[in-house]
DNA sequence: GAAAACGCATACTGCGCGGTATGGTCGATG
DNA sequence: CATCGACCATACCGCGCAGTATGCGTTTTC
């Protein structure tokens, strides 16, 4: 039941964001009323949290899900970053909930560490392909490093770009935002792959 | 009057967001009570806008002020990007403010197709400098619309970067993070200038 | 100089919602 | 079968705060 709660409250929060919700509606998402809730979780604070803790973990097995079956470290970048771009521009439960979640680390030491943490862990993923494909010959970077920075610092605003025009969330658009991509990352242009 | 509650409101949002401010600290902040506050603005909804517009106008009379006294065209890009990056990693009043207003605009139709407009604004702005600076010779692209949109997009990935990592706001990642923009942009490389 | 309009302060209301107090049900334990 | 604790529902509290009612001094208008 605390996992049912924590994903209702993730989904209600990736809809109406945090203040937009109250824990009666989470309760009833869960079918549950809220004094049971408050059996489970201490607070409001904590079931954000543990919101928080939904999305990393989902987002993590989701993105290994999706390369494990590739195994040429270029292909498994390219695919990577595909996928990464796709969710940007066509997930909004995604993008309300990460909006949701900067605002709040703003003001709040523990929220912010949770997110650091995660954003740490998503960077040495991205630096790790990326040094596999440089040795595969797919990149050419002198520091993987500062050009995954770079790039996932792109992303993340392709994100907000997406909030305010939603005419860019399209196949046409997503190519060209995964050029884009490869471009900073230094990829050797190829053919596209499908997706 | 109406002008300093705008200003203060803008200062207080920009410190503590708009959920961690009421109506009595900013009506104190700017000297006055709420029910002085309650005859220039109808609702606490009209203080963010003023918030906001006052935010617009002074963003777009600094960095025209910023690049007024340049006449080379690449100069005067370099110039407003070393600026743009500079306030996005030091500027911590503007990061906040504009993240609210991220959240917020995500479930209110009105804040976003304000920042719609500002943004567009903003953008038009820069694919003008890229285009003189392109046929000045100071900028190889092909297609100046979409290197702006991606670099703009990196441009607010760093401020998010910024927000979670408070040691990339050095002057010596400062400068690495200009360089990155410029090759976004398809700038030519060239010794730096003193900002 | 009366009256209207403006600009502001004081005091109050209403309510949404986070949080609590309490009691009931059902399975495990001995 | 008595008891204890896990789990959940109902009912309630209280507080912060957006918004309102009202009144008072000062300026403008004719």
């Amino acid at each position: 039941m605390p996992a049912l709660l924590s994903a209702s409250a993730f989904a209600l929060f990736a809809q109406k964001g945090f203040d937009g919700v109250n824990l009666d509606q989470i309760a009833s998402h869960a079918g549950v009323t809220k004094g049971s809730l408050y059996w489970h979780f201490r607070s409001k604070h904590e079931l954000v949290k543990a919101a928080c803790t939904h999305y990393y973990r989902h987002y993590q097995r989701q993105i290994n899900e999706e390369i494990a079956h590739l195994i040429d470290p270029g292909e498994r970048l390219r695919h990577t970053l595909a996928v990464a771009v796709r969710t940007c521009l066509l997930d909004e439960a995604n993008r309300v909930f990460t909006m949701e979640i900067f605002t709040l680390a703003v003001h709040d030491p523990e929220i912010r560490r949770g997110w650091q943490q995660f954003y740490d862990s998503v960077r040495c993923f991205y630096i790790g392909l990326v040094k596999a494909a440089s040795l595969a010959g797919a990149v050419q970077t002198n520091d993987p490093e500062q050009a995954v920075n770079l790039m996932l610092a792109t992303m993340e605003g392709i994100k907000l770009r997406a909030l305010f025009e939603p005419e860019i969330c399209s196949s046409e658009h997503e190519l060209r935002v995964l050029r884009g991509l490869e471009r900073i990352l230094g990829m050797t242009p190829t053919p596209p792959i499908a997706v």
